[in-house]
DNA sequence: TGTACATCAGTGAACGCGCGTTCACTGATGTAC
DNA sequence: TGTACATCAGTGAACGCGCGTTCACTGATGTAC
């Protein structure tokens, strides 16, 4: 039952996608190998063939994930510009059908605590990651090159915040929360330089 | 071996002050019913003479654990005013000690995907808990009542999402993360009343 | 206040279950000639 | 291009382990009189 190497790669691609959705939406200890393997149409055993173990495996799809945000809001903004492919993204970050679906959307909020707790090889991987998309959200937001990276966090850690909030809570509280963060006048901008 | 009435409360409050810490540093999942027990100097088995089980006592939890904190707050207020107790909380929030101490630190950021999972009874009593902190942080904001609700809410939101990203990263984006959010001049404030 | 008995806090063995990982096996693919 | 053999992707049973929960048991406490 040998694999070409073709099939084996689009199999290894498989893995990975449906891990991101699944551990997105379940988490990381909440979903188990089997599962992953299940969803892409295959048994636990042939696991082991892909990744040394399922830690490498959340690396793996960490990287992936990040990555694949990225090139979507680089995708956007050939066409309509930096700054409204930042713009629109930080709007769907808040908008319902973010919250509503974890599976498809940012790591951060539901990945995030979990990384916490978990060996130091992830959470390398996780914070370059998370670094290397905040500097492409930056170069859509205004003014030079310090106040943008300073800007772009300040508003990623209020929305991955209304997320995680969001989510963790009844739906009148969620509103409350979502609708008080979607209120623009706050981009935080800094004052100027710090000297 | 019955127990007093008076020795059967201690240990109730031990398990709970037990739950709260090791759910908030090792996550829910993460914390078996054997391990608090242990801490509390017990076993397993006497556990459910106190909770009907273990999601009952993750609710319990949340509800005590949002409770301490507006204690607290409450406390630092009645000496120094409820605007120093905010702004002491959310400096507190930032500093490095929190991000390192995430057991005696706000359940939101390391208890909020999980719960976000969790079935809607535990969303519901999370939801109404963190509402209520929210409502005391909102007390010590400038402005119209609706406008410090709203900045509570950012502000706070701000500072999960920014703890989520820091303990979840390595050491320097952690540290990049953390310092962009401490600087002030953002203290949203929102454009002025929304009619 | 004293007695008799019911209650029940806490113990620790046992349960069923799902997990990550291993392994012998299969047969198609890859490679050396 | 054809042949012979090594490789290895995927299968499914099996492993050891820790989990939440149950339960028979113990003996001190609570209660009824």
């Amino acid at each position: 039952m040998r694999r070409t190497r073709e099939v084996k790669a689009e199999t290894h691609n498989a893995i990975l996608a449906k891990a991101s959705r699944l551990f997105r939406e379940c988490g990381i200890e909440g979903t188990s190998v089997g599962d992953i393997m299940a969803e892409a149409g295959l048994t636990h055993g042939g696991f082991y063939r892909h990744f040394e173990n399922k830690e490498a495996l959340v690396s793996a799809m960490i990287r992936a994930t990040f990555e694949g945000i990225i090139t979507a809001v680089e995708e956007r903004a050939a066409s309509s510009g930096m700054q409204e492919a930042v713009k629109d993204y930080f709007e769907y970050y808040l908008s319902d059908e973010h919250v509503a679906n974890p599976g498809w959307g940012c790591p951060v909020p539901t990945l995030g605590s979990e990384i916490s707790r978990a060996p130091e090889a992830l959470r390398a991987e996780f914070g370059a990651s998370f670094a290397r998309s905040l500097a492409t959200l930056a170069k859509g937001m205004p003014g030079p090159e310090a106040a943008q990276r300073e800007s772009a966090t300040r508003e990623l850690a209020m929305r991955v915040g209304a997320i995680v909030i969001a989510r963790a809570s009844d739906p009148a509280t969620a509103r409350d929360v979502l609708e008080a963060c979607r209120k623009p006048g706050n981009t935080p901008q800094s004052e100027n330089g710090e000297r």
